[in-house]
RNA sequence: GCGAUUGUAGUCUAGUCUGGUAGGACGCAAGCUUGCCAAGUUUGCAACCCGGGUUCAAAUCCCGGCAAUCGCACCA
């Protein structure tokens, strides 16, 4: 599937589309539709139930979306967020203003202003390197969205570029509320917003995105994890030392020194995220470590997590396993002058950060991407049943009113357990390809031998399965014990360690 | 931000070069039909991205904007 044929199913079923798209839209930015926010909701949840709520000690938080410009700039947001660029006045081509001085090895201090970079151009001629064409003006570049509060908007601030952040800043009062003990987890679901100079391909680079991300506080002497890996699976790696994608173990992973114990775990548990809760093929799924020049600079160990997505041309990024070592607590002790080390056992540490982060809007339409299928005239959405928008349909074989009242008498049994689609119209093969379509696993079909008493059938409706079309019948009131065994799976029964 | 391509009912698309009644498919609605997998049939609904210009006349030509895809660049 391309791009376009993704969008189009996106846009017809009431998945997603361009905001304020009667008004011709703004790039980067979207809406979900009804059946959009469904699909984001259970991603969130099982997301949510798995990494977070599977732990005593990890909590979900909700943070503002706006944030003041100190904590910002104590993150180095402020300054390694803003770059400083250059444009060539005649073929207009624009540079980083640092790569265009470094690759004409011409030496400026980091974090030199424009007037700086433009003083350094000048002394040195330096000229654009594709066409030797004058250079502009430099101007600075920052990729955080500003605001401006208050009555004469002097108060500069910002919308949040990650939603890590609103955990740091949380971080003294939640340690002090839960009793001081570490390993402590602050997660959060929620907007953050770059200004992207060029939004592309979908919902893979937005300027309003949704992220879900757990912080993991940890002292890194005494951080215990379980060595078994919980079972160990062999994973794909990219390792930056090999450079090519392998199989392998993490336990050896962790025995050849690639990544510490507690590092390998969460690859563990993550991998199990995708492979197991969310079924994405295992050869669909791989680390890739980032290292030199592409890994980001407060990161010790830094691993993209990666999917391969053929409406964006292979392995593309979905989230991150960051180890942040103490980065964090420490530039946001020194910016706000709050302590934020703790004692531990009568030691005083600075607790360390493992992030754990998915942008949600690339993993659903990562779903989207690895579980649509169109086969002949068949289109298939196989998504997991834990994922599905709808978890049932309920229908009458056809219009009759001993068989309406029938089924009106199911959805309502069945409603307020699950998310039930209830929509008559065309024949009963046109339904059953709609939901098809959607990716709802069951359809519940109430027929003439139903609400017949003379009929052996009576009392009985067929439930017919999304994946390989079969239909079994039973009674009506095996319905809601049989759906709630096929939706009883719950993501968290994998952690347990 | 630069370059190339593009923008037509809810969705996909013909028509644009060569200006002159916007056509099809799917969809949706109502009816007939239909006893389990997108059937048939009748009737109906629904569109030229936005703004300006040229012209007797613009979906079509020109200018500006917005948006999308691809490439470059960017992506602490």
């Amino acid at each position: 599937m391309n791009i376009d044929d993704l969008f189009a199913l996106a846009k017809s079923r009431g998945l997603f589309w361009q905001s304020a798209e009667i008004y011709g839209g703004l790039a980067g930015i979207y809406d979900y539709g009804h059946l959009g926010t469904l699909l984001k909701r259970r991603f969130e949840n099982t997301w949510l139930s798995f990494f977070v709520e599977s732990s005593d000690n990890y909590y979900l938080i909700e943070g503002s979306t706006i944030l003041p410009e100190k904590p910002l700039i104590s993150s180095g947001h402020a300054e390694r967020f803003n770059d400083v660029i250059i444009s060539c006045t005649k073929c207009h081509a624009y540079y980083r203003a640092d790569v265009l001085l470094a690759d004409a090895k011409v030496e400026v201090s980091e974090g030199a202003t424009p007037d700086e970079i433009d003083k350094a151009v000048q002394e040195h001629g330096t000229k654009c390197p594709k066409c030797k064409g004058q250079l502009s003006k430099s101007k600075a570049f920052n990729m955080m969205m500003d605001l401006y509060l208050g009555p004469e908007k002097t108060d500069k601030s910002y919308l949040r570029p990650e939603t890590a952040q609103s955990a740091y800043l949380n971080f003294f009062r939640e340690f002090n509320i839960r009793r001081r003990a570490l390993p402590m987890g602050i997660a959060l679901i929620g907007k953050a917003y770059r200004n992207e100079i060029s939004p592309r391909q979908g919902l893979y680079r937005m300027r309003e995105l949704t992220q879900a991300e757990l912080q993991i506080f940890f002292d890194p002497a005494t951080w215990k994890v379980d060595t078994n890996y919980i079972d160990n699976p062999t994973v794909n790696v990219v390792t930056y030392k090999k450079g090519t994608m392998e199989k392998k173990k993490i336990s050896e992973l962790v025995s050849d020194g690639t990544v510490p114990e507690f590092y390998g775990y969460h690859m563990a548990l993550i991998h199990t995220f995708y492979t197991k809760v969310l079924q994405v093929p295992e050869e669909k799924f791989r680390f890739f470590e980032k290292g030199g020049e592409d890994k980001a600079f407060y990161n010790k160990i830094h691993m993209d997590l990666e999917v391969n997505i053929e409406s964006w041309g292979g392995f593309k990024e979905v989230g991150g396993l960051h180890y942040r070592g103490d980065y964090d607590l420490t530039s946001h002790t020194k910016g706000s002058n709050q302590d934020l080390s703790v004692s531990i056992d009568g030691k005083r540490i600075m607790p360390n950060v493992l992030e754990l982060s998915f942008g949600v809007d690339r993993n659903v339409w990562m779903l989207i991407d690895v579980f649509y299928k169109k086969d002949g005239e068949r289109s298939l959405l196989s998504l997991p049943a834990i994922m599905a928008p709808y978890q049932a349909a309920v229908f009458s074989l056809q219009k009759d009113p001993e068989i309406e009242k029938a089924t009106a008498k199911l959805r309502v049994m069945l409603k307020s357990r699950f998310k039930i689609f209830a929509d008559e119209s065309g024949s009963i093969g046109k339904k059953y390809a709609r939901m098809d379509e959607v990716g709802t696993p069951y359809c519940i079909t109430v027929d003439f031998d139903s609400v017949n008493k003379e009929s052996k059938d009576y009392g009985t409706v067929t439930v017919r399965s999304r994946d390989d079309r079969s239909q079994v019948r039973m009674p009506v009131e095996k319905v809601l014990p049989f759906m709630e065994e096929k939706f009883a799976f719950n993501p968290m029964n994998f952690v347990k360690a």
